[in-house]
DNA sequence: GTGAAAGCGCTAACAT
DNA sequence: ATGTTAGCGCTTTCAC
């Protein structure tokens, strides 16, 4: 019975003190001091104060997976990032943890590393620890996958603006309004000649944005589109191409910052000089855009919007796992810098 | 009884099956289950393959909670990240990750946003779910508030290279290798006028290692540094006051590559071109340093060697709880690119 | 107000 | 090789 005090070496060892501990302690009964600890104030004050001395005295801390077993949820939310290392979903997951944990629960992170495999394999993963919901960024599973959890668990994804699957919530940027910002921004400027360095399938609402806002400005001609990975070295290819030839647009809209930078640097290396003779506008204003040295015009993401977004929308199916889907959509806005300017005569 | 199939609203709703279901629907016991779905060979194939396929056909996941609360431990690995901004974490956090993975861990990532109170909520939380070590990757908390830790479970911290506190370990690159490596290969370019842009107490080693080098050069007269907030606007700053007064350094080397963007800022706004007129080290070697339109030479932390040391530390200790302080050190690298060249004569 | 008893889903002896 | 019996640490009726 004393083995309590004794590791599995046979070693003295100290375990974590139980709630039995601090009950025993405090000479009351383990219900009543399960109450006390959780501020419940049905319990007489002299008990609350000696079950929380007790407590303080012995290091107590509740064991999450037992309250967890026995509450049958665990306070959780599963965060899958789908690249940690982009400064916008590292920025953005920061953000859901805060938000959630102003709603009382607590965020677990994991990385997808960009890869099916990992990726469900971490969503395995929540799904046996049991969290209360999933939050998604940026997933890059495929859209038929998502029929697993519907029903399974309250979902939420970013970044996809339309799912295509019934029971999952999704909370996107307008990617529509925020490409038609970069052009509109650049059309008041004076430019024509507008470029679009595209991303993969994820980011198509930029791009049909874009095309959108060109047409609207009677642009529908001068639409050139040309797709990358969205890293560095495909918006420096990308620019390549573009700058290359004969006829140059003047401005480019990028999928994203970071292809902004390889934009950047193409227009530098072929001695175009930005804004003078190309303007570039990136995508999501992460810091990268803020660099002194880049100086990025850029569509911001409202980051702690759309955190707050995906939190209360999981906190919505929490409450209610048969009510309607939503589809929330948060405004971008215009991070005007140093890469724009009206174009060369 | 049959409350299994209803929800709290009384609804009908899908409650994730258990352990028992498998063994009822297979007609064996739990134990026999449980032994079959781990991989046991004392099952016999032919209810072994009955469990395995009722698991199946019931979408059966176990319960996490559950098993470590028998288990007497959860597989859970927690990972403090100070700064998930910063790339050079969250690539370390994603490669621990992997590497904990491969040793049949899990990894819960918690951000500390570099806040001491943040980073103390995280470690409570991660004790409460009984994670069975802790990986701290560049804490901000100060370091008496370690010995809280000491005994209570396997803690591993990285960028501490010595810690005043016992029965910790750590994993660290070499600072001060990595600071003679950056004057190394500028002494051998032909400077002298070698600056430093120095970061905060995280950073110290790299800052000694520096002044070390120096003086081993014969150059410890030349020691030069600007203390920083290790930021991108500090290390702008950091410049403008090195390269605006009268005998300015003909290089720097800065405490990391975010403050190294700053110093190539400054040179450009000051019109001091890089790398004929001023030689910019960094450290870390992150994505930012490979940037086109960058090219940023930098002291490189082996992100993989640092993560595989943080978890072979962290088992060696759930193993040998009471083994003798471990304290690694890992060898940095240097990666030269365009920002580095011999000094105008 | 307080305590006794049952149970969350699983693993781990201990029987066979 | 398989089943039985106890827990793991907590919350939650339900009596008193």
């Amino acid at each position: 019975l004393n083995e309590r005090a004794t590791g599995p070496t046979g070693r003295p060892r100290r375990n974590a003190p139980t709630i039995t501990d601090v009950a025993q302690r405090a000479g009351v009964s383990r219900s009543l001091a399960s109450l006390a600890l959780r501020g419940s104030d049905l319990v007489s004050a002299g008990k609350r104060e000696r079950i929380l001395r007790a407590a303080d005295e012995l290091g107590y801390r509740p064991n999450a997976m037992a309250r967890g077993l026995a509450e049958r949820r665990s306070r959780l939310i599963g965060v899958l990032v789908s690249d940690l290392r982009n400064a916008f979903f590292s920025e953005l997951a920061e953000q859901v943890d805060l938000a959630a944990r102003q709603a009382g629960y607590r965020c677990v992170i994991a990385a997808g590393h960009r890869d099916t495999d990992q990726e469900t394999e971490a969503v395995r993963s929540f799904v046996e620890s049991r969290v209360d919901a999933l939050a998604m960024l940026s997933p890059v599973l495929p859209e038929q996958r998502f029929a697993q959890f519907t029903g399974q668990l309250p979902v939420t994804v970013e970044g996809r603006e339309r799912l295509g699957v019934p029971g999952i919530d999704t909370v996107s940027t307008d990617d529509t309004a925020g490409a038609a910002l970069a052009v509109e921004h650049l059309v008041a400027l004076g430019h024509r000649d507008i470029a679009h360095v595209s991303g993969g399938d994820a980011a198509t609402g930029r791009r049909a944005g874009y095309e959108t806002a060109m047409r609207a400005h009677g642009l529908g001609g001068n639409v050139e589109t040309v797709a990358t990975d969205e890293s560095d070295a495909g918006g420096y290819e990308a620019a390549r191409k573009l700058l290359g030839r004969g006829d140059p647009p003047t401005a480019v809209f990028a999928v994203n910052d970071v292809s902004a930078l390889g934009v950047l640097a193409a227009a530098d290396d072929l001695g175009v000089p930005v804004p003078d003779a190309l303007s570039v506008v990136g995508y999501d204003d992460t810091y990268l855009a803020e660099l002194r040295g880049v100086a990025l015009t850029s569509v911001a993401q409202p980051c702690d919007l759309i955190a707050q977004g995906i939190v209360e929308t999981l906190l919505g199916r929490i409450g209610d796992p048969d009510r309607a889907p939503v589809h929330r959509l948060v405004a971008p806005t215009l991070s005007i810098r140093s890469t724009t300017t009206a174009p060369a005569r």
